[in-house]
DNA sequence: CGCAACTTATCAAGACCTTGATGATTGTCA
DNA sequence: TGACAATCATCAAGGTCTTGATAAGTTGCG
């Protein structure tokens, strides 16, 4: 079968990503908030009233999800949406007090994760990182568009 | 609020990772199967026989999760699951030819995507990503064991 | 022997993501 | 003005993941 596990850096970077993805919940999960929740509310804390789409763009979502996402955040009463005074069809979405008071709870911890990353490596180190994970999509970019 | 968007790593990981992950579930679609079921005939190619736990431990998931993914692939006639003669509570789990089948399809392109990812690289620079990846885990470890 | 600890498997509830399809609204252009 | 394309929001179906809880078989030790 195909490639060796051990020669497949996308296992590599799959066990890092999962790595950070589960601090990440339990850091959020202290202010009762999942990873995708919080990345909508601190997009709302710095652009208050974005559109439904305009978040799944942000997030890296689909907008159905975002649908899914925004919903649970309202019935928490954590965003309220009202429609756009012009653009009739369009839900401005912002983030209530509690909503940032959730925020700020979560957002303590799990950026204090992301700083450690940070720490740990030298800015040479940082940019060559970078560099190494921008080739990596590329590579990945080119095959799919081949397939 | 705490880090800026453009200094957190976690994010560039997140991107790379995001783009695998699509390029994989496009590349096994082709075979009718999702990245999960996958790992799982992968797993179970090389592995006649391993149980759900043992799958679940393999593919980086809980065993719950696990029951889910092989409810399906069971379902679909790609694997066949039978009671261990000596441990009576372990259900033995083993790829069906129909199971191989779709496995080689999809892995054809799967392997691919590895493959020229895979050859981006030269053999210093795979070190080194996974050198970095590998203290990216540690760092984020470190700070969620203090958490 | 008998009970505790571990492993295995699974159900249930909640959340998320995807593709596909459906409305509603807005802006453009013939 | 009327047709059309683009955008926004959302429902529905299928699949995956999580935590929590339950049940059953295995193992080891007092």
């Amino acid at each position: 079968m195909g490639m060796p596990l051990d020669e497949r850096l996308g296992l590599d970077l799959k066990r890092v990503e999962q790595e950070l993805m589960a601090a990440k919940h339990a850091a959020v999960k202290v202010a009762g908030l999942t990873v995708p929740q919080y990345a909508v509310l601190y997009a709302l804390a710095g652009n208050p009233g974005m559109s439904g789409a305009a978040l799944a763009r942000a997030c890296l979502v689909t907008p159905q999800a975002m649908t899914g996402v925004l919903k649970n955040l309202e019935d928490r009463g954590l965003v309220e949406r009202a429609r756009h005074p012009w653009h009739r069809n369009v839900l401005e979405t912002r983030i209530t007090e509690e909503g940032r008071a959730a925020l700020e709870k979560a957002d303590a911890r799990a950026s204090a994760i992301e700083r450690r990353v940070f720490e740990e490596f030298s800015a040479e180190e940082r940019d060559l990182l970078r560099a190494l994970l921008a080739r990596f999509a590329k590579a990945v970019q080119a095959e799919a568009a081949e397939q």
